[in-house]
DNA sequence: CTGCATCCCACGGGATACTG
DNA sequence: CAGTATCCCGTGGGATGCAG
């Protein structure tokens, strides 16, 4: 998702608007969210990650981690081994996000019927 | 935001990062949260909307204005006069969204400092 | 006033190959 | 194992102009 945040004014709204705007931001790229679930019970490893992300390719891998690291909701642990290994492991910022995700997801699940039927009679009634 | 619907497997996690996915692609866009949530008091006229975001170009409110109708979290209501006069106002669902999203307001609140100085201190790090 | 059509560009992200 | 480097392409979205 291209930049979006577009706090001008002081009006409570707008600033509500983009608060929400930062975090999707922050959380918008297309594997964030599942790179950030699968690290949320202890430290995972690189390819773990990988294998359990169906789809993702290594280098979206890594500039997903690097940019959830830069935000601080992904500690990042090498330890200095031959071969190397790496952990990664949601910071407690993260895990409180998901409280509020688990809210999405409540509503996602209630409307997801009815978000179908509109898009099926939205379709039908115009194409 | 390119589609990233990953539901692959049964896993209660994926499931749940694909809930979550779905809610953000319905509202990905950079425009959508901004009109819903000028439409969220009442109706609003297309060029109301134009003028209260700024920024937003006439292409981007229609196609905007349109995903949102089309997944029912906008009900648009033309009255046949001359000059056209069209009101946008958000549906119960989308109202309902607020709620959760006000809980990611919350949050980006309260961690916004953290994640700043983990970007300053990250890019000092490395650059 | 409320749009749709067209053109254009930036960038997110996939595929592939190489490395400490 | 855990990345980095390159190349390439689709699409989201801006600018502009036309229309009912």
């Amino acid at each position: 998702m291209s930049q979006r945040n577009i706090c001008v004014t002081e009006q409570a709204e707008v600033t509500q608007a983009c608060r929400v705007l930062d975090v999707l931001n922050r959380v918008a790229g297309k594997w964030s969210i599942s790179v950030l679930m699968e690290a949320r019970n202890g430290p995972v490893r690189f390819t773990e990650l990988e294998r359990a992300i169906h789809g993702i390719s290594r280098r979206m891998l890594t500039l997903t981690l690097r940019s959830l690291e830069r935000d601080g909701l992904l500690i990042r642990t090498v330890y200095p081994t031959v071969p190397p290994k790496v952990e990664y492991e949601a910071t407690v910022m993260a895990r409180e996000l998901f409280e509020y995700l688990s809210g999405l997801t409540a509503w996602a699940e209630r409307h997801e019927p009815a978000v179908t039927a509109s898009r099926e009679a939205y379709d039908r009634a115009a194409g």
